[in-house]
DNA sequence: GTCTATAAATGGATAGAC
DNA sequence: GTCTATCCATTTATAGAC
């Protein structure tokens, strides 16, 4: 047991892994389109394997069931968005970077990469609640949110008249707004303008200032 | 042709198709609450048929298939929105008006009345977009909001910044808004509570007043 | 128009050869 | 680990008796 005593792993078995781990990227990469595009009860096994290109039992070589190959999914955007956070300057005001965590989340949205859960008694819920990465991850994101929430309420940029798991919920609303897709489809504005727009419903809100 | 040969019909049928319309409004109700619960996609025509009581193949007596089934669903709760609309005082300003119409929206939702549609590209939408029903209640309803959107910005209530068809959108999108069962499923507030505090983030923003 | 029974197709998951 | 072939449950939809 150890450690001492063990080698490094020969190159050929790292190797192999990394192709095991390309290969599982691609996976979870198609998945993520047809979860962001259909949705977890309207996407099928079969066009996952179909996107990959391979067979569909070499999937489930992977991944034990369709609710693992989703949850897959939904911790690499999770983890996706840990980057993101780990990357933010922090320096900057809480207020700023809370409204650069909104965007950012609108721009995987509307990249076709947001991955859409289910309504809401799902088994993908019940999957995602005992995987720990998904939920190590969640907690992470909702606590560092959390933080910047109490001090842009503490330093008065944010709206006090709400409980901060009101704006924390409403920040995380973004990853799954209709608008954008609605806007999108009428065709008059461009992307970057669209979340400007949302940007500025969400912040501003309807009521002029 | 001409109308004035047409006798007044029997009461029997008169009876028939009152019965008939009762089991139609039945089987429609169930078929909201279970498109409110799990959605299309995850809504299957047995458990319609078993919520109602009656046999599959008497449901399709009445409806040709799924995307029927939840079309009429979806016209009934537009329709309770025209009806909603027609009975507002509209001595009121138009903001108010607009934000009555919010909380409405979501007041539907949390009593499990609103049904969800299905993320983007589906069979439901193509049904719903060839029925003139539900397009000339979403036509009237986008109109109505559209003037009040339009007075409520020229009188200086509305925020100016956002195009009235983002503001159209952002209300629209009240009757799918996941805060309000995140909010529920946090257990820490009351539905009026809730309702009020997605209220305040739609018209206050979350940027400090 | 309601029922039972069943057709027809789909989709999640696995067996077993290589 | 990948494939082909298949199992089995579910689901949409219909047939046909009453």
């Amino acid at each position: 047991m150890s450690s001492a005593v063990l080698k490094s792993p020969p190159a050929k078995r790292s190797f192999r892994e990394q192709m095991h781990q390309a290969r599982e990227d691609a996976i979870i990469q198609a998945v993520n389109r047809l979860l962001a595009e259909k949705g977890f009860d309207a996407m099928t096994v079969d066009e996952v394997a179909a996107e990959v290109g391979i067979a569909k039992a070499s999937l489930y070589k992977h991944f034990s069931s369709k609710e693992d190959l989703a949850a897959a999914a939904m911790v690499k955007v999770m983890l996706r968005a840990v980057a993101f956070l780990d990357n933010l300057d922090t320096s900057e005001r809480p207020i700023d970077l809370l409204k650069a965590v909104a965007r950012w989340t609108m721009e995987v949205q509307l990249a076709g990469e947001m991955p859409s859960l289910p309504s809401e008694n799902s088994a993908l819920r019940g999957a995602l609640m005992v995987n720990t990465a998904y939920m190590d991850g969640l907690m992470q994101v909702s606590d560092r949110l959390g933080a910047w929430i109490e001090a842009a309420q503490a330093d008065g940029s944010l709206n006090r008249n709400l409980p901060p798991i009101a704006v924390l919920y409403t920040l995380y609303a973004r990853a799954c707004d209709p608008v954008l897709g609605f806007l999108r489809a009428s065709g008059t504005h461009s992307d970057s303008e669209i979340i400007d727009m949302v940007m500025t419903s969400c912040f501003e809100g309807l009521n002029a200032r």
